[in-house]
DNA sequence: CTGAAAGCGCTTACAG
DNA sequence: CTGAAAGCGCTTACAG
């Protein structure tokens, strides 16, 4: 593998100068600028990111931490984000945390980080106080997608209005036992999105002058396994519910499926709607409050980005909408 | 942020002691490791790796090269990989490059691995002969998911089987006109995987008898999209087939929706089945060929940490096994 | 516009 | 068992 030594003697110059020809830098002479960048070429030359960001102290890396990689909206967020950091020159570092509590406290310690990233795009996961104080001093710029943090920058949604939009359509279409499929307490994913949307749930029924009883507000743990148990539980009140409101499509996807394996015609019996507009949301024919995806992947890029190149830059809290789209799990009570 | 200076004054040692004693090597005292660990903990010390890398010649860090990393089975691969690579000290960086075919050949040529990683897991994307050769020059050793590849260790499923087995279960279901959906030739994406799998139908119904018209040979990019568009067009033909088989569920599920869509029943008057067993492919009751996802990302990471561990061991290739899973997107064709 | 030199923070023979 | 020293491959003032 060729070093800048290689190239600065292929070119004729010194390595001192390829380092500033290579990077555009201004007092490079045009000729001497093609000559390097000719020989850097035909030598296959890449700088070592090592040996570079010890040199410079930037490691031209972006840590992106989420609990997981394979499941939609990380997944989704975390492809466009890519996307945007490697057109930027950054190399983007994975770290998919899944729900092992004692990961997470090693990446918001800022342990899995320290000289290793420029900055940091934190998913879905609610750090502390201390853990972002910790977060910031080991990982430079922060930015979040999912919630907003003081100080930092962040790009999410307005999760209690859109619960409160989701909630609203099954009112208006006169449902009056409402159930609701959240996360848990415990989990290691319980951030403020999981708690918004179930506000959201909580003040619509209570704005209607429903009661938000304990029973109707189940857990589903933002996956399909943990829709399905949660519908179940849910069916399988005294009086169930007749519509869902799911804080996610797919427990909002399992939640339609339990309700049709019991017998029970949706949206005839139970109506059921979701947050997402996951991608098999419309060919389960799911009504959802749709939020896009990639789109903060790609903002939460460009806030970091931003955020690493003027270090003065005061951090962006940015909402973007969400929109409900009706299509055929909701539907009026029946009778 | 604090250096092994720091740590080394702190116990009271040289730095090649600190470096030493944090390595676990074993010419170093029980009583001076302790004091290293202890004053390594107090301090939050954590070496550089761009540092030891220059030193050591290992960067500890692994590049995933894939298409996307937002699709199911791409997401799981990658989400299992990560897990294994982290607890093995490595870190993981990520390119997920779209169909860009400009930044797959920056990827296969190494330029964008060159001095950034000790080995590289390829998924789903096939290098000719000399991207293989510019690859393993560039980034170390190689696993690759999804297909084989002479001289890299591997691991799949056997695709051809796959597919003659779902073929299989709608011939002896009785249809006779089974229609493909399958990935576009010029598709960045369009491996051994694609064509294995449109070969076992091919094949299934020749074995059969059963002539493979062109016409039932259809293309939906292995997308929901394209799925929708790819049944589309086999519905509008003169004989449209009574059967479909889909290289993926996310086409699979998109075709039984675009059946449905148009009137027809599923299976009543049309069977489909894909491959995978995706999250969503019970929810639709959708009959499939399961494949292990998170198993192929940890093996395939096994392999590379193998490699890395002893450059001499041979590559290894491996093929997991798949699984029909009837559920209820077929049926015997009417009549 | 260009070069010589220092230095980034480690690891690893080499001595002892 | 431990330390002094070289060296990994760059970037960046500092001179000129």
């Amino acid at each position: 593998m060729s070093t800048i030594r290689d190239v600065a003697e292929a070119a004729g110059v010194s390595i001192a100068t390829v380092s500033r020809a290579l990077h555009g830098q201004p007092r490079v002479s045009e000729a001497t600028r093609r000559r390097v960048l000719d020989a850097a070429t035909s030598l296959h030359y890449v700088a070592s990111p090592g040996a570079a960001g010890l040199a410079s102290g930037r490691t031209m890396a972006i840590g992106v931490v989420a609990p997981f990689v394979n499941r939609w909206f990380f997944s989704g967020v975390v492809h466009a984000a890519e996307e945007a950091l490697r057109s930027a020159g950054y190399d983007l570092l994975l770290y998919s945390l899944g729900t092992d509590a004692s990961e997470r406290r090693r990446a918001f310690s800022g342990d899995l980080l320290r000289k290793r990233v420029d900055g940091v795009l934190v998913l879905g996961l609610q750090p502390d106080r201390a853990e972002q104080d910790a977060l910031s001093a080991a990982g430079g710029p922060v930015a979040i997608v999912g919630m907003a943090v003081p100080g930092w920058s962040s790009v999410r949604i307005d999760d209690y209005a859109a619960a409160r939009r989701a909630m609203d359509h099954l009112i208006a279409l006169g449902h009056r036992r409402i159930g609701f499929l959240g996360g848990h307490p415990d989990d290691v994913l319980h951030a403020s999105a999981a708690i918004d949307r179930q506000a959201g749930w909580r003040d619509a029924l209570r704005s209607a002058g429903l009661p938000a009883e304990p029973e109707l507000d189940e857990t589903g743990g933002f996956t399909v396994p943990g829709g399905k148990a949660g519908m179940a539980r849910l069916l399988a009140l005294h009086r169930p519910p007749t519509a869902v409101f799911a804080a996610s499509d797919e427990m909002a996807i399992a939640a339609a499926w339990t309700a049709r394996r019991a017998g029970l015609r949706v949206p005839g019996d139970v109506s059921v709607v979701g947050i997402d507009d996951h991608e098999m949301a419309e060919l389960f024919e799911l009504t959802t409050v749709a939020q896009p995806v990639e789109v903060q992947g790609a903002l939460a890029a460009e806030m970091l980005l931003t955020a690493l190149a003027d270090p003065s830059a005061p951090p962006v809290q940015l909402v973007v909408p969400t929109e409900l789209v009706v299509r055929g799990t909701t539907a009026p009570p029946r009778g």
